[in-house]
DNA sequence: CCTTGACCTTCTAGTAACGGGAAACCTTAT
DNA sequence: ATAAGGTTTCCCGTTACTAGAAGGTCAAGG
């Protein structure tokens, strides 16, 4: 199969294909004889793992260390687990500032008549005001 | 004050400060004789309000519209409200998003034993197995 | 055989919002 | 006078790509 067609079929698109290899998150595609990338259904195996993993919020750096673990027949469940539970403090973290964002600013808005008058309590709050 | 002094009392970095003034979000400081910047309370609340609206993740463009309507003191807060309520909405597609990865993570981390075994049901997943 | 259009190749530049660090100049204190 | 510490500009690096340019390749049709 050629870039497009596993671009195709994978959801990745070939920029990002080529991105990948370029940074070693795949190794170099074989070429055929004019040039053209090559692939098999392995690559394109790999290619859904990447895109499964990138869809989770893994960084690609992660998906790199997930890949490995992945090839590696002996490796201890207890590593995967451990990227995983890393990335879910990450997200609780994230999700506990956005909720306290989304206080405030709900707070800001709903004092905020919102109509043609210059008065509003949001820009006050921005300004320092109390 | 110099950049230093502002930086300390705003908590913005200099290098942020530089680059605010860089992209226009904040009008070119004053310079001393020899080339210093210099600033004014004002320039250092114009700093705090940036700070704050940057702190609630508004985007840099967010904010100079935020800061041009501050300053506008005919401004209509319907438009300031649009603006929030606009940050509310993306706010909380992303945590819809989160909290959905982390359901998934969390269903996959639990399966997963975590010890020296090789056995991985996150991997399977990822690698597509069912 | 030639052309056309859809692919493919590499390369460069741009994105958001800065942080790091270099080389050179200024200020302040001792 | 000199040392320490602040400031200046400038360029590179970060993340994970996307856009686009210039040019080679492939398959189909006339």
């Amino acid at each position: 199969m050629n870039i497009g067609e596993v671009a195709a079929e994978t959801g990745v698109t070939a920029k990002s294909i080529r991105y990948y290899e370029s940074i070693n998150l795949i190794p170099p595609a074989e070429r055929t004889e004019s040039g053209y990338r090559h692939y098999t259904e392995r690559d394109v195996q790999t290619l859904h793992f990447i895109k499964r993993a990138r869809g989770l919020g893994f960084s690609v750096a992660e998906v790199a260390e997930l890949l490995s673990l992945y090839r590696d027949r002996n490796r201890a469940s207890g590593e995967v687990k451990a990227i995983v539970e890393a990335r879910l403090r990450d997200i609780d973290g994230k999700i506990a500032e956005l909720e306290g964002i989304r206080g405030t600013l709900r707070k800001l808005a709903d004092r905020c008549h919102g109509d043609d008058r210059p008065d509003c309590p949001i820009l006050d709050d921005f300004a320092g005001a109390n």
